[in-house]
DNA sequence: CCTAAAATTTAGGCATACCTAAATTTTGAT
DNA sequence: ATCAAAATTTAGGTATGCCTAAATTTTAGG
């Protein structure tokens, strides 16, 4: 085992890690559109995780892979890095939600566990990063997920936004607009089956919503 | 010019620079030394840089290399990171002076311009860093220092510590015990001619140094 | 001034992590 | 069930940045 993992393979193992919790399989494909590289050089790399003394991923030919223990402690170690840092830069520099991601993105490969476990105490050891989501623990586990996508949901039910599964700057400037920020109390007013728009009010504003961004946002419903 | 230089070449031209600006010559060997690679693996690179668009070194077959404008631009970019980075570890995260090097080191590399504003502004852009050395300005203009090195000075002689030019966390720590940090006030006891040996007194307590020592620790006479 | 030691460069290699083109395997539509 | 399209892998290549061994140049002591 590597002791430490070059930045390619940090990025690799925490792309598996995203496709897979969301339910899509960690094909090549999939993994080189995210990555933005080749389908070749995919292949090229996931073999050599699957070989790797310990493997990091586990993969069969032409069917996509999944993580090994390793490989999910190395990226939940990333994710960890990634969400704590993002806290970080809003809580201490002032970044906007929408302006952290492309920061911790470098940041998240070279800071030491004593600079994790620093700015984690200093802000008293928060459970979800700016967007909602959830902070894996100093032991690298994920802590369980219990909001709905909001997609999910139907008119008169009613809730409160956990989180924004986003990265894009220009949809989380247009949602903060909006008020569609963890936190924000929801009401569903309508569903439209045809193109699945939501109506949905927050605070006084009503907003219909397309499924591209209600399958991003996650409800605790009330 | 590759508009955004390598982490290799980033040390390379930090290193240049820390090596012209200590008087001595950026020759193969100490750069070798200093960077802690094989002397043809800095042939190699040096080569490279120098025949760059646009050159980042001047150089000449077994002469060592000074750097060009671009070059030292560069280099000062690197170096104003590295000691934002030591003063903000310091004052926001608890690290101490010892601490803090390697650290910064790593993330010198990958931090935005973004970042690099709202640190050095989050500081009250401050001067120094913790060790007391100069930060490159917003421009990347290096401000003169005045200090004397505490081996240059003679009994009676006294002084505030503006600045101690070391990395090494032993050092560091010894000197913290011992009161040696920049803004403390110094006298000068003692000289001896045999080894260069300075006694020193720091608020009630004398201690003797070595020239491996007092080289490193600067004065601003008073 | 001459030669041995030190410094430096040249030559040839290796690992990482990407790429394109071509071959192969899988999948899905009829 | 077949076959074309899509997905994936294989083959072969590139750039970076390091290495060791050997050749060359510089330097300093006698």
């Amino acid at each position: 085992m590597p002791n430490t993992l070059t930045v390619s393979i940090q990025d690799y193992l925490k792309n598996i890690y995203e496709l897979t919790e969301s339910g899509e399989s960690a094909s090549t494909t999939a993994l080189a559109g995210k990555l933005k590289i080749s389908a070749p050089s995919v292949t090229g790399m996931i073999q050599k995780l699957a070989t790797s003394k310990p493997p990091l991923v586990e993969y069969q030919k032409h069917q996509g892979v999944t993580l090994t223990k390793d490989g999910r402690k190395a990226a939940l170690e990333v994710i960890r890095h990634h969400r704590l840092l993002e806290a970080w830069l809003v809580q201490t520099l002032g970044y906007s939600w929408d302006e952290v991601h492309e920061e911790a993105e470098r940041l998240e490969h070279v800071i030491s566990e004593d600079f994790e476990r620093r700015i984690a105490a200093a802000m008293g050891h928060p459970l979800r990063d700016p967007h909602g989501e959830l902070i894996p623990t100093a032991d690298l586990k994920m802590p369980l997920e219990d909001s709905t996508p909001l997609s999910a949901l139907r008119p008169t039910r009613k809730g409160v936004i956990q989180c924004v599964k986003a990265a894009d700057t220009e949809l989380l400037r247009h949602l903060e607009t909006l008020g569609l920020v963890p936190g924000a109390e929801i009401e569903i007013m309508e569903y439209s089956q045809f193109d699945h728009n939501l109506t949905v009010k927050v605070g006084h504003k009503t907003t219909v919503l397309g499924l591209n961004v209600t399958s991003k946002i996650y409800i605790e419903e009330s």
